[in-house]
DNA sequence: TCTGTTTCGCATGACTTTATCCTAATTCTC
DNA sequence: GAGAATTAGGATAAAGTCATGCGAAACAGA
């Protein structure tokens, strides 16, 4: 039943860390004025593994994105306003943002100091695949 | 080494096969005068791994994106003229592209009868991160 | 200073994707 | 019809992501 060539891999457009990272600053940018959270909070309510997702916590705040505090009444809270909170900015945070490194036409077809025009193409339409979520805002998203 | 926090992982804005796919499509457009081209000169010109390759081909084939004829001078060519291929249909042929399916504020935040406003506003951000691919051909990228 | 709460960080296991290998099935050429 | 070339397809291995669990560190409050 694994790997059936019939059934095609999911294509994570977010991975499923960067799912549950963004379902937790929603929740938590709803919840701002309550201040800190406990990681446990967050993963009950989303229904999300807790352990998982409090790594992934972790990870935005070492990142910059959350702030976290330890011990009792600790948890986690957004690190700005949520208007100043990129939805790009969340899932790079969480997964390596990554456009394909090499050229399209093969990493043999082209070098990078003389790049062929595909290469120019295809930066191009990354660009515009990015752009969307570089300029919605958590609080965008959150409808505030 | 394995799973190390700081090191996140890569966000496959493109899966790894989804890539090669792209390639292989690219390197088939540039090349759609000579007819069938074996999947071994394809893997030996992108420099990915023959087998693996060669095997997403079929796939391609099988959804309608190449077409494929076997024995001696065979090989694959695409199926329809590279205008009227987009980049989304040779992602989508590959990998399941499957934006989040539950709620973005959690599975147990609203109910598909009655959408939340979080989920409105995400379907309309991943409408708008699609929709390059989509109006994107091969030939767009190839430049023709 | 003790105790409970909560984040931090590592080790480990389960599952998915990526890649390899081998054996058919098909088709061209001689 | 024999033989070589080439796609088709399944079984299996390797690597990576997702998830769990446990102990340690930090911190508040009594």
């Amino acid at each position: 039943m694994r790997n059936r060539i019939n059934t095609p891999a999911r294509l994570p457009l977010l991975s499923q860390t960067a799912e549950h990272a963004l379902r937790a600053i929603l929740y938590l940018g709803r919840n701002q004025g309550r201040g800190l959270i406990a990681a446990t909070e967050v993963a009950e309510a989303l229904g999300a593994p807790p352990n998982y997702l409090a790594k992934t916590l972790r990870l935005l705040a070492r990142k910059g994105v959350l702030r976290s505090v330890r011990g009792p009444g600790g948890g986690f809270a957004l690190a700005r306003p949520a208007t100043a909170i990129s939805a790009a900015a969340v899932v790079e945070a969480v997964d390596e943002v990554s456009a394909p490194a090499n050229c399209l036409l093969g990493n043999r077809g082209c070098d990078p100091q003389n790049p062929c025009e595909a290469h120019a193409r295809w930066e191009e339409l990354t660009r515009r695949v990015l752009r969307p979520m570089e300029d919605t805002s958590i609080a965008d998203l959150v409808g505030e």
